[in-house]
DNA sequence: GGATATCGTTAGCCAAGCTAACGATCGCGG
DNA sequence: CCGCGATCGTTAGCTTGGCTAACGATATCC
């Protein structure tokens, strides 16, 4: 959902408006990443799988894909596209393709570094206006949320 | 970026870890959530745009677009979608199109309430993990989410 | 050695994002 | 009163990312 008049629940005194307040921000803030990763050439989806390699180690295309939670051919796409910008490439037995390991290219770890970096650059001007409170509160929410995610996916 | 392994900051301490935790928090909820709310048979765009029309009262494509932070033929593409689906209906001047509200269809609204209905019961069952102090952690850490995006968004 | 299982890819669909170009309407100035 | 520019939406056309279904290649097992 997305950002209203003030008057709905800021504070999200109920789980309802919780809700509509993580998927409110969620939605907004890849929206504003999204045009900084512009900046590398790199979509959100390359960047995460790339992310996923590089600190992931080699890994199988299945592997990858289970990662990010998505189908084989949609993975099979994101690789072809960071494999065309150099960013990975296929390594290990090239004949079996099921045990072709991808894995990163010097680029592709420099690349990540280089949009980490900027993202940094974003998110510290960001907060600068938080005091050291607030600071400690995100920290706090980020792990709360994490555990929400990891809870509404292992449930089903 | 991605889940990957617990070695990397969990408590983020660096803002580069509080950075890549936002972006992966983010992007998780938004691919767990899109299954659910595939239920409804509506994807997040369209949801998240519903959602500003109806809590938004009728209002302009153009000022639809600028909510959702997207360009205004996109937000056609949208509204196309959401109209097709009786969800929204277009009134007003209809002669000067840039004169003509759109505004929710009570179909909209049932299917709104339906959606987060959806969305509020997998929270409800991922919330009963937690106990208050969870609770107060990941409202507060939202409210600060929040305050980071606007200050990314408005610093440009 | 041939059936089977496993895994990746290809084919083909749709949604969502963009830019560039077009169109329609109003308001204003001459 | 008539055209001209400004404003806004839409159309056209492209790319990416998601899916399912079908196919292909390889290894394993009987």
């Amino acid at each position: 959902m997305s950002r209203r008049p003030p008057e709905r629940g800021q504070r999200a005194g109920k789980p309802e408006a919780l809700a509509d307040a993580l998927h409110s921000a969620s939605i907004h803030l890849l929206r504003t990443l999204r045009k900084e990763d512009d900046a590398s050439g790199l979509s959100a989806p390359r960047l995460s799988a790339l992310s996923v390699v590089v600190f992931g180690g080699p890994l199988t295309l299945g592997q990858l894909a289970a990662a990010e939670q998505v189908r084989p051919p949609t993975m099979t796409k994101i690789v072809t596209g960071l494999e065309k910008a150099g960013l990975v490439k296929r390594a290990g037995d090239l004949r079996d393709r099921r045990l072709t390991k991808i894995e990163a290219t010097t680029k592709g770890q420099r690349v990540l570094a280089a949009g980490r970096a900027r993202r940094v650059l974003l998110l510290t001007d960001a907060v600068k206006g938080l005091d050291e409170k607030a600071l400690v509160e995100l920290t706090d929410g980020i792990q709360r949320f994490r555990e929400v995610i990891a809870a509404i996916n292992e449930g089903r």
